[in-house]
DNA sequence: GCCGTTTTCGGCCCGACTGTTTTCAGTCG
């Protein structure tokens, strides 16, 4: 289940948003907010530590270490607890649509008694918001679009919410009598951007132990349903997990069949029926005699069918089927061809630890090379001078000598470099003599979201053109459930980035996961190459690149296409891009 | 409420954009 740093994470980012709905300090929000990332970010479990170990947390003092104490005392925190009695629960959930804050929230509720994002939506339906202070008919409008946002995001979690989830539920069972076999299937097994529900899936004799240890799972807090093959429930967080059970050697179907996609499914069942045969979870059978012909492996079945085992993040009735038959599926990527990671940060920036510790951090996953790109002075919010720049270019060069004096050959490399901000223009942060002295140089897009296609289009198109930027960052910058991408016309940009030698990122983050798959497709058929980075700011970050390999994957790609795959030379000889000398 | 080449108080990331305003509040990154 999720660390108990997360669970604190959650509540102080709660308690913040509840002082800021009543008014409160606006520097004990900022304190209360800081605090949350500090402890998720934090590489210790907070279980594990008294009041001097969490207040060596950054951002944790006294106040907040003894909050801690107290919730892992007695399950609550009374000032917190107080706050909650105040405000319900949905005033809360109304700051989660975009353009409504914590201001309109509590106007909403004390003005009007709105608790809860349908009533928001009738109240306008209804035109109650236009006598308020401060609403006008544009507001009313942008409220609308934002739950519309809201609501297409659906019941889905994102992927990371559902593996942490997934993996313990998997460890539980795994320990249950009887388990030959347990995994995660469905879309998380695919590695799909999104979760709607989880499928865990166990090949045993008997089922009713998994039924039960299942069901008393602590999280569980509904049963949906429970039979003898499938059990359904709803955890805490609303996500509903099925676990089905299977016989031992009816593992391999079962696991195609709860695997999917329902559309993959769907193609190698027709393959079947046209072969005089039947597929179901329990196996594959001759339609005339009845007999089971295979069922204990997935390979078995694909084998029968005439097809090589496809990877899970292909199966998606996207060509995979028809290269299989032509046995030219691709040699995709995976998580231990990644060499190094080329767009992380450091608390010199909006990151949580140390450059020191987020090198020994890389390092220790066993990265031939690491860059660090903290952010530039464009983004006014990080500060960022060209002294504090160089100051730290300094000490990656003086870090890197030392990592490499103790790894010899094989010792990591440090990479300095910047995430430089694309302006409405297209231009970034520094001129090209001070651009020069990076590695290499990731460029984003942060604000003005909102220009015109063209524009957008044009604006990336330009920094794709900068000799100094190799790789554009989180390039459409949509953030899952919460912004859509710009509206550029990616195929200009995928062809000037494949024209001139730039790479588009795939972005880990499960909030971002961008470049998308369906992205990924149609830059790829542009020759573009990649890089799967994590945009790390704190050490644990660094593991969400599973997520971006993942992504990869499902857009098809190998680890040719990835730069952050390739030898140090290699990845060096595309960093020198256009640029003069 | 946290933090400190400012050391026990006083400052705390800063600017842009949007919509509702008549000089600014709220939201966002």
């Amino acid at each position: 289940m999720a660390r108990s740093n997360d669970e604190i994470a959650e509540l102080f980012q709660e308690y913040a948003d509840l002082i800021s709905i009543t008014g409160g300090d606006a520097f004990r929000v900022r304190v209360y907010e800081k605090a949350a990332r500090s402890i998720g970010g934090h590489h210790a479990d907070v279980s594990t530590l008294d009041v001097k170990g969490l207040t060596e947390i950054p951002n944790v003092g006294r106040s907040t270490a003894e909050k801690i104490v107290e919730y892992l005392r007695s399950g609550q925190v009374s000032a917190i607890e107080e706050l909650r009695a105040r405000i319900p629960a949905g005033v809360r959930r109304l700051t989660a649509i975009p353009t409504l804050g914590p201001k309109k929230a509590l106007t909403l509720y004390e003005e009007l008694g709105i608790s809860s994002v349908d009533e928001l939506t009738d109240a306008i339906h209804e035109e109650r918001l236009r006598d308020l202070k401060g609403f006008g008919p544009k507001t009313e409008e942008n409220i609308l679009h934002g739950i519309g946002l809201l609501k297409s995001a659906g019941d889905r979690v994102r992927l990371d919410t559902a593996m942490d989830l997934a993996e313990d539920i998997v460890a539980e069972l795994s320990r249950v009598t009887g388990c030959r076999r347990c995994a995660y299937a469905g879309s998380l097994r695919r590695l799909r951007e999104t979760i709607g529900d989880i499928d865990i899936l166990v090949a045993a004799k008997r089922s009713a132990p998994f039924m039960r240890a299942f069901t008393e799972l602590p999280y569980v807090t509904e049963v949906i349903a429970h039979g003898e093959t499938k059990t359904s429930v709803r955890t805490g967080n609303g996500l509903a997990v099925d676990l089905r059970v299977v016989p031992p050697d009816s593992w391999g179907a079962g696991l195609l069949y709860f695997t999917g996609a329902k559309a993959h499914n769907i193609r190698i069942r027709d393959m079947a029926v046209r072969q005089g045969l039947k597929l179901s979870e329990y196996g594959l059978f001759d339609v005339e005699s009845g007999e089971k012909i295979v069922s204990a492996t997935e390979e078995d079945v694909y084998a029968r069918l005439g097809l090589p085992w496809i990877p899970p993040t292909l199966r998606e009735d996207r060509g995979e089927i028809e290269a299989g038959l032509r046995d030219e599926l691709p040699d995709l990527i995976t998580e231990t061809d990644i060499r190094g990671d080329l767009h992380t940060h450091t608390d010199l920036t909006d990151g949580l630890a140390p450059l020191e510790e987020m090198a020994a951090a890389a390092a220790e996953r066993g990265y031939a090379y690491y860059a660090i790109t903290d952010h530039g002075p464009n983004l006014y919010m990080q500060q960022m001078t060209d002294e504090r720049m160089l100051a730290q270019r300094a000490r990656v060069r003086e870090l890197d000598g030392a990592l490499r004096a103790r790894g010899g050959r094989r010792g990591m490399r440090l990479l300095h470099g910047a995430e430089l901000n694309i302006d409405p223009d297209g231009d970034v942060d520094w001129p090209e003599e001070f651009l020069a002295g990076f590695d290499l140089c990731v460029a984003s897009v942060h604000s003005h979201f909102n220009q015109g296609r063209e524009a957008l289009t044009r604006r990336l198109v330009r920094a794709c053109e900068n000799p100094y930027v190799n790789i554009i960052g989180h390039p459409t910058t949509r953030l899952i459930g919460r912004r859509p991408g710009i509206d550029a016309d990616l195929d200009e940009v995928f062809a000037a980035c494949a024209r001139t030698g730039t790479a588009l990122e795939i972005n880990a983050h499960p909030d971002r996961l961008d470049l998308s798959d369906e992205h990924i497709l149609r830059a790829g058929r542009h020759g573009v190459r990649f890089a799967v980075d994590t945009d790390a700011h704190s050490v644990l970050h660094l593991a969400n690149l599973r997520y971006g390999v993942g992504t990869a994957q499902r857009g098809w790609l190998t680890k040719g296409d990835v730069i952050n795959t390739w030898p140090e030379t290699r990845l060096r000889r595309f960093l020198r891009k256009g640029r003069p000398g």
